[in-house]
DNA sequence: CGCGTTTGACCTGCGC
DNA sequence: GCGCAGGTCAAACGCG
């Protein structure tokens, strides 16, 4: 896989763009984990994140998110465990223009929830293809974040995901791990869970009821699925867009379990909706 | 009743 | 200009 050009995925174009990409990494969510020295501030953190989140993930930054996930570990760091891997991704990552395409292998059906919260507005049936194309945005007013989700032709098994906008936070931990290589990275994520630390009301995937954390695929709207891979996550929460996009926790702790992607099955966001 | 999905109609871009 | 295919809209519908 070439690794893609470094140029922005999509174009910050006001400042009130800072404060939806605050909105969508919401820095409330339990599952925030945000690697940093510890001598960097949040508020610093954020700001080094938003600037890099615009500048888009590599095709690079998607892998390896990706083959995290498929190494099926487990995530058990904060009292809540991840669903072990049930949808393995393809090689077969592009990018055109500002969408990016992922082809993911499932081996049962079902969705995977990606932590944004998104909403149908589509299907249609593709020439040549036995399978429709679904067709999702955003539910968050201010984000105009899209995907589109059809399962593979040559494929049952494989679905075929684009992404466009400002949704690819699965891959946003990894600007830290493949780029700024923070010395130390520090779990934030355990803030969230502080009581009265939230703001947003949707429970956390740990507070759901027989959750305890687990990000069940399978529970959801009953759709043929949405998946999508992703480190960490929480259930959609909310409908505000609150959903962290990393979720889990990096330690750079050796002793610490790596992040496991979730993939759990939503009628949320970062999804993969099909069908 | 609110929210999300379904689904046919409509819009738009592109190739001939 | 026409037809096709992909993308979007929006009313109807279903479900909790």
């Amino acid at each position: 896989m070439e690794i893609e050009e470094r140029q922005p995925m999509w174009s910050k174009v006001s400042d009130d763009e800072d404060e939806l990409v605050r909105e969508l990494l919401d820095d409330e969510s339990p599952f925030l984990i945000l690697p940093r020295p510890p001598s960097e501030s949040e508020e610093s953190q954020l700001n080094r994140i938003i600037s890099t989140v615009y500048s888009g993930p590599t095709l690079e930054d998607i892998e390896s998110a990706l083959s995290i996930n498929s190494h099926n570990m487990n995530y058990n760091n904060h009292g809540f465990s991840r669903r072990q891997t049930v949808y393995t991704p393809e090689k077969g990552f592009e990018k055109i223009d500002n969408k990016y395409t992922l082809k993911i292998k499932s081996s049962g059906g079902a969705m995977v929830d990606d932590g944004y919260k998104w909403r149908k507005y589509g299907q249609k049936s593709i020439k040549n293809s036995p399978n429709p194309r679904s067709y999702y945005r955003c539910t968050n007013p201010r984000c105009n974040a899209k995907k589109q989700v059809e399962r593979s032709p040559d494929d049952p098994d494989t679905l075929v995901v684009t992404y466009e906008g400002l949704h690819l936070h699965f891959t946003y931990s990894h600007f830290f791990l493949n780029r700024a290589r923070p010395g130390s990275r520090t779990a934030l994520a355990t803030r969230a869970t502080q009581p009265g630390k939230r703001t947003k009301t949707e429970p956390t995937v740990a507070d759901r009821p027989g959750g305890s954390g687990k990000a069940v695929v399978g529970d959801m709207q009953g759709l043929l699925e949405d998946v999508v891979p992703w480190p960490v996550r929480e259930p959609c929460n909310n409908g505000t867009m609150s959903d962290n996009i990393f979720g889990t926790s990096f330690s750079s702790n050796p002793s610490s379990p790596p992040p496991t992607f979730s993939w759990s099955a939503s009628s949320a966001c970062f999804d993969v909706g099909v069908l």
